[in-house]
DNA sequence: CCCCAGGCGTCCA
DNA sequence: TGGACGCATGGG
């Protein structure tokens, strides 16, 4: 495939800041089951809620088992203690539900490895059926969990690509995703990497009300041309 | 005081 | 199909 525009983007922010390495835990026991938790309490709320979160449920002992155990734990416990463990992380009545939803799904898929040797359509469409998962998470789970080669399309891919120029600003989520896919080499590692540097590009300076361009790493992305942006389109 | 954060389900036109 | 709204804590 030539280098797209799209991926000269990636490696522009790449350069700047390097691998961000999310969800590092990857190899431990509990990794998949932390890795699902945190998709679906990071839903609007900022990550440093999200660890608190995440710390109550170890000091309760609740991830400090095996997976079935720990599985078990969250599906089982009283929705009142679930809520006051998720309580920094925002939304705790909702995301207690999401959260015992998910535990009790991945029971009875035999675990998380069993369930994600499911082929990748597949998976997408089990894990938006259930209760709280929306594309965002779903494709959450399904990358960074499940290393499916999904691109995960958020609120600042869409905010990012549309202010240099890609022409997004209509798209859904679906389609977004598709444009995305089509423009870069069907690569889990990179998905990895640049869904997460274009949160960090998001966060920090690509902001909805007050942006600034000028220390960003993308301030030299200049919109397309004309003849461009018929090509990418 | 305001806005924002690694969204989603529901309701309504 | 698409836009408004509620959900809730914590930071800047």
């Amino acid at each position: 495939m030539r280098r797209s525009r799209l991926l000269r983007l990636h490696e522009t922010l790449y350069a700047a800041w390097g691998p961000q390495r999310w969800w590092p835990r990857a190899s431990e026991t509990n990794a998949a089951l932390e890795i699902a938790l945190g998709a679906v309490l990071t839903q609007n709320t900022a990550w440093r809620n999200v660890e608190r979160a995440l710390a109550n449920l170890r000091r309760a002992g609740v991830m400090n088992e095996s997976e079935s155990a720990s599985l078990r734990r969250l599906a089982s416990m009283p929705a009142r203690r679930l809520e006051a463990l998720l309580r920094p992380s925002g939304y705790f009545r909702q995301k207690a539900t999401r959260v015992r939803a998910l535990a009790r799904h991945a029971l009875a898929r035999g675990g998380f490895a069993a369930w994600f040797r499911m082929p990748k359509a597949n998976l997408r469409r089990d894990l938006l059926s259930l209760h709280g998962v929306g594309p965002e998470t779903a494709d959450s789970i399904a990358l960074y969990a499940a290393g499916k080669d999904v691109f995960v399309v958020d609120a600042y891919t869409k905010r990012i690509l549309s202010r240099h120029g890609f022409p997004v600003a209509a798209m859904g989520y679906e389609a977004l995703r598709a444009y995305i896919e089509a423009r870069l080499p069907r690569s889990v590692r990179l998905y990895n990497e640049f869904h997460a540097l274009l949160v960090r590009a998001g966060n920090r300076w690509c902001k909805r009300r007050r942006p600034k361009c000028s220390a960003c790493p993308l301030r030299s992305f200049r919109p397309l041309t004309l003849e461009e942006g018929v090509e990418a389109a």
